[in-house]
DNA sequence: TCTGGGGTCCTAGGACCC
DNA sequence: TCTGGGGTCCTAGGACCC
């Protein structure tokens, strides 16, 4: 991934890629169907429901930020600091310090989301879409230096005149860059950094502002000294690599304004997971099978809607206060099989089954997809080269009773055939 | 900051193979 | 029985991203 063929002499400052990122996006699409929450205090809640307190901030507008509303919050912390307007009509808390709530609706920002691909592939060589709201655009032969101030401009325009939310976007020689770029005059905001000023620009931003410098790593920057982008482009790169392994080089790089990753389409999932969390942490193996049934259940059915097979099956724990623990087992071959995926999953859980648990997830791994396209042309020789005679489909149905089968025949019945695909003794 | 959900990549140790 | 080197796969955990 991100590997990108260079000729000699090649500079990457050739390319120019914008990186768009959507403003609020999950708000902004609220106020897409409901205009009169245009200009107010929005909060869009993940696991929350209309009336209750339960559930976490997801997205946050910026009228509702400056109560201090901030994502990842609790909605239950979101209302003391900013609460409903229908929970202070008739009381003496003046209404305009006083916000809208909204439940997360994935599916109509689907929508929204697929308007805005469709305008972003009109004007890009290249897309990669990082998430619902966020991609990152090749546009080198789309415009050049001179000229793409009006080409950022006319691009957030269309964004706003045609899907009808704006945008933020960063342009520079490279990936990392245009994304800070577009980061740095949000909302709605246009940043152009021009081949050569990179490092300039950077220079004076938080270390935390460098793409891949996350809260754990900008800690324990700030022990070294290194508090700044430019701090951290001039630090020892030996040191950061002996300290923080391939990450530290990358953000050192990242800092200098080295990055020639080509903006490339994403590629397929590599995993598939469910996870929800318990109102409060329980202890009853009864709830914590069930859901993790239910969590089974839909992870097998975005799987089968993907045309998605899996070897690798994976549970995960949350205990309190905040201890996370996986656990994963392969299986022989791939499978599309719910029952079996609830069936390894549980088992997986056994060993914490009556623990306290606040949260559970369930996840597959090791995908083959449907269409015959594999993840990788190893993968799919190793797979069927077996030396078994059982004959493992390419696309990989497994019965639930094959995999039950007497474990003393493991030698001839294990298909994924690693002993035996070299041959020679 | 008492923490929701869906992902990616990296690391390190152990098993196993030649 | 001890010794070397090279490699892959698997699992568990950590950090990061949005």
């Amino acid at each position: 991934m991100g590997r990108t063929v260079r000729l000699p002499g090649t500079e990457t400052r050739d390319r120019i890629v914008a990186h768009v990122d959507v403003d609020c996006f999950y708000a902004a699409c609220e106020r897409l169907r409901e205009p009169a929450l245009r200009g107010e205090p929005v909060v869009v809640g993940m696991g929350y429901e209309p009336g209750t307190d339960h559930g976490a901030v997801a997205t946050a507008s910026y009228e509702a930020r400056r109560f201090g509303v901030e994502s990842a919050m609790a909605i239950t912390q979101a209302l003391e600091l900013l609460p409903r307007k229908i929970d202070v009509a008739g009381t003496d808390h003046p209404v305009s310090e006083a916000g809208f709530y909204r439940p997360v609706d994935m599916s109509f920002y689907e929508s929204v989301a697929g308007d805005t691909r469709e305008l972003l592939h009109g004007r890009a060589e290249t897309v990669r879409e990082v998430s619902i709201d966020e991609a990152y655009l090749d546009v080198t032969g789309r415009t050049d230096w001179e000229t793409v101030e009006a080409f950022g401009g006319e691009l957030r325009a269309a964004i706003e005149g045609e899907v009808g939310v704006t945008a933020s976007v960063g342009v520079a020689p490279t990936m990392s860059a245009a994304k800070v770029a577009s980061d740095h005059d949000k909302p709605d905001g246009l940043v152009v950094v021009e081949p050569g000023e990179v490092a300039e620009f950077l220079a004076p931003l938080d270390v935390e502002a460098v793409h891949g410098v996350g809260p754990v790593t900008a800690r324990a920057l700030r022990e070294l000294g290194i508090e700044t982008a430019g701090d951290l482009a001039e630090a020892d790169p030996a040191v950061l690599g002996s300290e923080f392994g391939e990450r530290g080089r990358r953000v050192h790089r990242f800092a200098r304004g080295a990055d020639d990753r080509a903006v490339e389409p994403r590629g397929r999932p590599k995993s598939l997971s469910r996870e929800s969390a318990f109102t409060e942490a329980t202890d009853s193996p009864d709830r914590q099978r069930e859901r993790l049934r239910t969590l089974a259940a839909a992870v097998a059915e975005r799987a089968r809607s993907r045309g998605v097979s899996y070897r690798t099956v994976g549970i995960k724990t949350v205990e309190p206060p905040f201890d996370v623990n996986t656990r994963a087992r392969s299986l022989p071959g791939p499978v599309a099989d719910g029952d079996l995926l609830a069936e390894v999953a549980l088992e997986l859980f056994a060993e914490f089954a009556g623990d306290p648990v606040r949260k559970l997830g369930v996840r597959v791994s090791n995908l083959s997809f449907a269409d015959g396209e594999q993840p990788s042309l190893t993968e799919w020789t190793n797979t069927t080269t077996a030396s078994d005679e059982e004959s493992d489909t390419p696309d990989g149905q497994h019965s639930l009773a094959e995999y039950n089968e007497d474990p003393g025949d493991e030698e001839r019945n294990t298909p994924d055939g690693q002993r035996s695909l070299t041959g020679y003794d």
